[in-house]
DNA sequence: TGAATATATTCTGATAAAGGAATATATTAG
DNA sequence: CTAATATATTCCTTTATCAGAATATATTCA
């Protein structure tokens, strides 16, 4: 098998640099496709290609305005990816006491994972 | 160019599921290669492969003790993808609190259409 | 030393991503 | 209808992945 595809998650979806500048900026507000390219000053097809990503994952949403395509930043579809960090947020803090709580919370995400 | 090697960073090496997996099983403790393997019902190999990308993105570290090799998780690299998402989280609490409102509105709505 | 255990590496094959260039598809303006 | 603008798609090439099988490299033990 190879890589999984972009398309797959969000994880994979955000592993690339210039799709977390595009929602980066794009949580500032609405932009066009060529807006999204001179602000990253980035070649429009390429633009494109990765509004396509973030689309499929549901990271952005399109409105069609003339013959413009506004697209807009839907960052709870981000939710994910945070709380997965999170999880291991108190053994970066060196807060041990809440510990315990942070391995249940593990074995009980892991029950429902895929083998 | 092809897409961004699984070790240029932290965001790609994470993207793969399997990776994620082993850190979650890492942050219970150290483990060795065939203990993570057995645990995640996966090949010997494939977790090597694994853990070699983890831990060229410093995301654990190994300690040799006699023939076994134990891997332990360095949780501060998951930061960077913690501080990340934070960014945005006001923006989907934000919508959250948006969608109360809407939901709110729809139930005063209801309330003074039905008799 | 040699066998056994634990782990890493190499090789192959299939898949797919990303950039560039060219082109196709709207949509509006004149 | 035709030109112009905005965006999407296709083709091509390069590169890198992941899985699987086989093999190589420790390290310990008898």
């Amino acid at each position: 098998m190879a890589r999984s595809p972009t398309t797959s998650d969000v994880f994979n979806a955000v592993a690339e640099a210039q799709r977390r500048q595009i929602l980066t900026v794009l949580a500032a507000g609405e932009l066009s496709v060529n807006a999204l390219a001179t602000t990253l000053n980035l070649r429009q097809p390429a633009v494109s290609k990765h509004l396509a990503v973030l689309k499929e994952v549901e990271l952005v949403q399109v409105r069609g305005v003339g013959q413009q395509r506004l697209y807009s930043l839907n960052a709870a579809a981000l939710k994910p990816i945070y709380d997965w960090a999170a999880t291991f947020q108190t053994l970066w803090t060196g807060r041990l006491d809440r510990l315990e709580e942070h391995l249940a919370d593990l074995l009980a995400q892991q029950k429902g994972d895929t083998p």
